[in-house]
Formats: C-alpha cells, structure tokens, sequence
DNA sequence: CAAACGTATGAATGATTGTTCATATATTAC
DNA sequence: GTAATATATGAACAATCATTCATACGTTTG
C-alpha cells in the first residue's frame, strides 16, 4: 500500500516504466472478453464454411446444410451463433429464411486469417 | 449417378448454379481448417488479454502473468498455444524467455476484430 | 380445417479446452 | 558441485461446446 507502482514478485525482469505503460493501454476487459467472443464465432471449421458459403451467395438453411454435408439442426444452431455475433443476417421470405453476411468485416477478417495462414 | 449436377434433398432452394458456383468458390477443407483453428486461437480472453499485452512491449513470462494476475504456469500454456499458432515468438536470454508479436497480422486482425465490437 | 414443409430449439452426449498443481528442464550464482 | 530462478510440461478436473435426436413453431397449400 505505500508503493505507488504496481505490485511485483521480487523477478520482474522489465522496467517498472514498460508495465504502467501496458497497463494504461490495456482496452477495458469487457472489451478483451467481446473481442475473444467475436474470435471464437470464427473458431469453428463448420462455421467458417458457413461463412464462406455465403460469401458467394445469399443461402437458405437447407441449401448450407446440403451444400457442406450437414444436418438441417446442425447448420440451423450454428447460424443462431453467427447470428448472435453479428456476422450473419436473416431475410425472411415464406417459410424459407435466406440467410447473408453481415458486413465487411466478415470478409475482411477471413482475408486477414488467410493471409496469416499462407504465409 | 446419372445427375451431372449436386445431389439434392428436392427441397432446393436457390438455382443448381448458384451452388454450384459456391462448391467450386470454397478453399480446400485442410485451410479451412487451419482458419477455424487460428481464430480458435484469438477465441480466448486470457490469450487476447496476452497479445495486448505484447502490442506495447516485449515481455518476459513473469511480467505477463504478474501483469495480468495470472499463474506462471497458466501464462506459459497458452503462450505455447500463441507459439504454436505463429503469433508471438520467444527470444531467449538466459534463463528469461521474452516473447513478441511474430509479425503485424496479429496487430491487424485484432484491430478489424475490435472494429466490428465498436459498431 | 389438416397436411406438408422449412426452420428453430431443448435435452443429452461425447469431445475439446483452460486452469491448477506438481514436477521437470535449463540457466545462473555461489 | 549445490541452490535458486525462469520457464515448460504432464495429469487431472471443471467447464464449454458441437452435434444428434426429437419435437415445436410458423407458413403455405389443399
């Protein structure tokens, strides 16, 4: 309580300058905690064919499923988690619900992702 | 067999063609994958939390846990999950290992990541 | 109205995963 | 050499998650 820097351990191996500094920086954690929950939409392989199925085409949910070798079920949870995310939308037509990307950032994430993958 | 075309469950909803055009826009299932998995590796706040921490300086295993109140042995797991996933690279001095960034894709996705967040 | 179709959802289950604890490895200091 | 320090690792446990199955909901058709 009488130090005015932050707590160590006795080993810190950094200048106390360069912790205060990280600190400081750090976004909120509520933040932190969004940001891993966008990251772990993406980090599922059948959501990601999801995801790039759409790239292509405004899809209905039979036709993913179909189209990757899914259960009806299963495609239909997965689009509730992408659309929970915000990264895909639904369009309501009859009994048939089309579903598309959300926005831009889908696509440019998976480029960045890819472009880190074939590196 | 006969059908030169997708197989299909009669309940189609878009045209053969666009189908079609999707199967043969999709990336083989192995990079899929493998973008499934690193996005599996920013899903996690501890790890997101970590890479914050590495945007300002580079730091030592100590300093991270310390840093983020976290054990020394939960820091070193993941770091070895980021390693593996060619997103933060060590740099041993001595007994101290300091690890970093390994290039500006981290910086870059993370960033998009947050982009989506702030809507 | 009833039947059929497309989709959504709840429960159950098997698999994956993050953390903790104990311990091993590697380096430095004495 | 031994002791101390910094990191890595293996096993165990709890928690999370993706899929399957059964079924419910909402819409269209007859």
């Amino acid at each position: 309580m009488a130090d005015n820097d932050i707590e160590r351990c006795g080993f810190l191996c950094v200048h106390e300058k360069t912790v205060e500094q990280v600190l400081s920086q750090m976004p909120e954690d509520e933040k932190l905690y969004d940001l891993a929950e966008l990251f772990k939409v993406f980090g599922d392989s059948t959501r990601i064919k999801i995801l790039y199925a759409l790239f292509e085409a405004e899809l209905c949910v039979c036709d993913i499923a179909q189209l990757l070798g899914l259960t009806q079920s299963a495609v239909s949870h997965q689009l509730r988690v992408l659309k929970a995310g915000r990264l895909v939308k639904p369009r309501k037509d009859g009994k048939t619900v089309f579903y598309s990307l959300a926005d831009d950032h889908v696509r440019t994430l998976i480029a960045q992702g890819m472009e880190h993958i074939n590196e």
